[in-house]
DNA sequence: TTTCTTTGATTGACGAGTCAATAAAAACCA
DNA sequence: TGGTTTTTATTGACTCGTCAATCAAAGAAA
């Protein structure tokens, strides 16, 4: 049974199914043996794997975010112009994908453990600055210097929103919640002369 | 000892506790008997008054969302006119008790548990909608018909804001904080004349 | 005495992380 | 090629610790 290069595939799958028993049960409470059994892998493995469960559940949230961040950019490529390309990141954060309850709560369970945890605060940075950059470069032309707060509360509205679609009733509306940021990014785009 | 009316007196030392205890641990992850040590009592105690560890962050939370609702009151009424009205809001969402690293952290695990707890889930849409008829009441005679989506955006950046500066490195900047909401009201009340 | 208060002790259970031991593939060697 | 060693994969069993919840019983006021 023991083939080799298991390790990518062992990790791949322990992340996968981090996220998923998280999703069903809400919280960082899933003891290693649920995620592990999910996998198909004896806890043991787990651990000898990742070390632990809060460096599995940090690499869950890094794959996450990667896959983010890849949403992005497909949505980046096809955009032309600032308003296209503000809507292009706007509309990535709110993805179907998104809003499936395993991934919100992956994100909630991460913002509580970004409190104390440096490896999840350092990784909840670069999330931070990298919707900031895009956002500051779609916004930086027609905006000039006022790039920098604009992407700053588009970023912040865009968390907000997300937390409210996530946590309201029914199921979560991807396309009110991009109007509801847009509204506001449109907004400055319309008065943009600088 | 045991004098007549312990009951009150024990139920607002578990609630203090807990948040004090959750403040310091970042995590709903706190034992019931660290909450009921620090309240100075056993953790029987805790558990006759409250039943279970859930209804004891509850009722914790409950407290306060109920401290921030006469926090948003007392600024309201010394404030005169639409603009004031919204800033008074805005204010008291970001005083610096609830930049608190204890009120911080209720809140964030207080989202994790509205995931799956209806109790906790009721009380959030308690705070969504005082939220929003605050800001629909301040916003209601400059905007007309408008108010109700400039409040519900402004809703969500506070809560998107509030997120960020206490996530963010360095100590929660109240006064940028309104700033950034208020960036946006100010620019909704300005364009005004629906 | 009745009622409210309080806790020590207990139950019954679960969990993270470790370790020694097994299994099998690959690498080495003759 | 056949045999042997090394490396990687894998887990069952175990340690040590924890915890939520219960209960019977005791202390004290009404």
């Amino acid at each position: 049974m023991p083939k080799l290069g298991m390790e990518p595939i062992r990790r791949e799958a322990l992340v996968k199914a981090t996220i998923a028993e998280i999703g069903e049960h809400g919280t960082l409470g899933v003891t290693v043996s649920q995620i592990a059994r999910r996998a198909g892998m004896s806890s043991a493995l787990a651990h000898h794997y990742f070390g632990g469960k809060e460096q599995i559940f940090v690499a869950a949230m890094r794959y996450t975010m990667g896959v983010y961040a890849a949403e992005v950019r497909g949505a980046l490529v096809m955009a032309t112009g600032p308003a296209e390309r503000v809507e292009a990141v706007v509309r990535a954060s709110f993805s179907p994908r998104n809003f499936r309850a395993d991934t919100v709560a992956a994100w909630l369970n991460f913002y509580v453990l970004a409190q104390v945890s440096d490896e999840a605060r350092r990784l909840l940075d670069i999330y931070h600055r990298r919707i900031r950059s895009n956002l500051c470069h779609a916004l930086r032309d027609p905006l000039g210097a006022r790039a920098w707060p604009v992407a700053e509360r588009v970023a912040a509205l865009i968390d907000g929103v997300y937390l409210r679609q996530s946590l309201g009733h029914g199921t979560p509306d991807g396309d009110a919640a991009v109007e509801q940021v847009m509204g506001y990014a449109r907004l400055e785009l319309e008065r943009a002369p600088t």
